[in-house]
DNA sequence: AAATCAGACTAACAGTTGTTAGTTTTTTAA
DNA sequence: TTAAAAAACTAACAACTGTTAGTCTGATTT
């Protein structure tokens, strides 16, 4: 039973590097048990199905985004941290769950109903979400920027994208790469340039 | 002949929309006969295969964005200029072959060789030359930033994203977008924040 | 009017796909 | 040690894949 589980988690997070790596629609059950180690077939004994495996995944990554959004809202009060801590949210789970995170931020149209429209559902709450808080910030004087969805869309292109080139031997550090990015994507939202 | 080339990039186009929506793996030679409104073995009367679209695809928009790298480096002196530029180049690109940029950005990987290779190489040493109009920027004072290549990809990412939100029923005209995100990434490169 | 030819068609190929059925082996529990 | 449960195996399925071969149609050229 514990085997099992550990069994299942280790195909989602084979999945996973197969899928960022190939894109889930060139990935094959058989790419995918050779990964294991086992033949195609007893894959099914601990997974439901492909799509399901897709799922799991953007569930799990999804979730994991949504109760951070709800944490930071609730920690900070002014909308500069609360971007501020976003961005950093972005860079650490981007970081800590790279193969699932990037496969879910670009396979996502591959889900299945009811998962897909789950999925795109949480998604818009999040980003509206962000959006208030960058809209405030304009508002109050916080920000200065000319449209807040181009800010926010910006900001969150910048961070969606960053598993396609940070690369752990470059000799940059996470934090590192958390300043950089704050401190470039925050002082081009901040009011005194 | 000239109706023949007419129907060759009839169906380039259709294929770019649909690898756009579904994905490159994911499309099938059967959907795309469909979109063009002929039968799937009709199609090879004008294209070689399906590799070779996304071949002429890609090829296309990378020549493009070369081109104007190398325009732009010799119309401007300022590396302010030639980053703006690049960012306002990007914007427009992506906007007026929208479907054919997001497949290059997304499919690039299902290339085979030695197509897959050319793009690799024309595609780092656009990458290449951006960098160094940066890395010089910030060794002359025009730029403020801890790391040239964070402040690269952080652009880069935020302009290559372009296409998963840019809707022109949002009301945004192409140059109030471009000069929103202009002003957001060279406050955010600038040395008086 | 005859000949040519681009461009559509149907039929089919060999290979691959996700998945199921049924069986055997390995591990766990009694 | 034996029974039971978990997890591997082989074999096969029906559907789908990109692509080719060969044929027919209708327009263009001679």
């Amino acid at each position: 039973m514990i085997e099992s589980k550990t069994r299942k988690e280790e195909i989602i997070e084979a999945a996973a590097k197969l899928f960022k790596e190939k894109g889930y629609a060139a990935s094959t059950m058989r790419d995918l048990a050779e990964s294991v180690g086992i033949e195609a077939a007893s894959l099914y004994n601990h997974i439901k199905s492909k799509d399901q495996i897709l799922g799991d995944i953007c569930t799990k990554i999804g979730e994991m985004f949504t109760r951070k959004m709800d944490l930071i809202d609730g920690a900070y009060s002014s909308n500069r941290d609360k971007v501020m801590a976003l961005i950093e949210t972005h860079i650490e789970i981007t970081t800590t769950y790279a193969a699932m995170a990037s496969v879910t931020n670009d396979e996502w149209r591959h889900l299945d109903e009811p998962q897909l429209t789950e999925f795109v559902k949480m998604r818009d709450a999040y980003e509206a979400k962000f959006l208030t808080f960058i809209s405030q910030g304009i508002e109050n004087g916080d920000f200065q920027a000319e449209n807040a969805t181009t800010a926010l869309y910006t900001i969150l292109s910048s961070v969606r994208w960053l598993q396609y080139w940070y690369k752990p031997e470059r000799g940059l550090t996470i934090d590192e790469i958390k300043a950089q990015i704050t401190n470039l994507l925050m002082k081009g939202l901040s009011n005194h340039g």
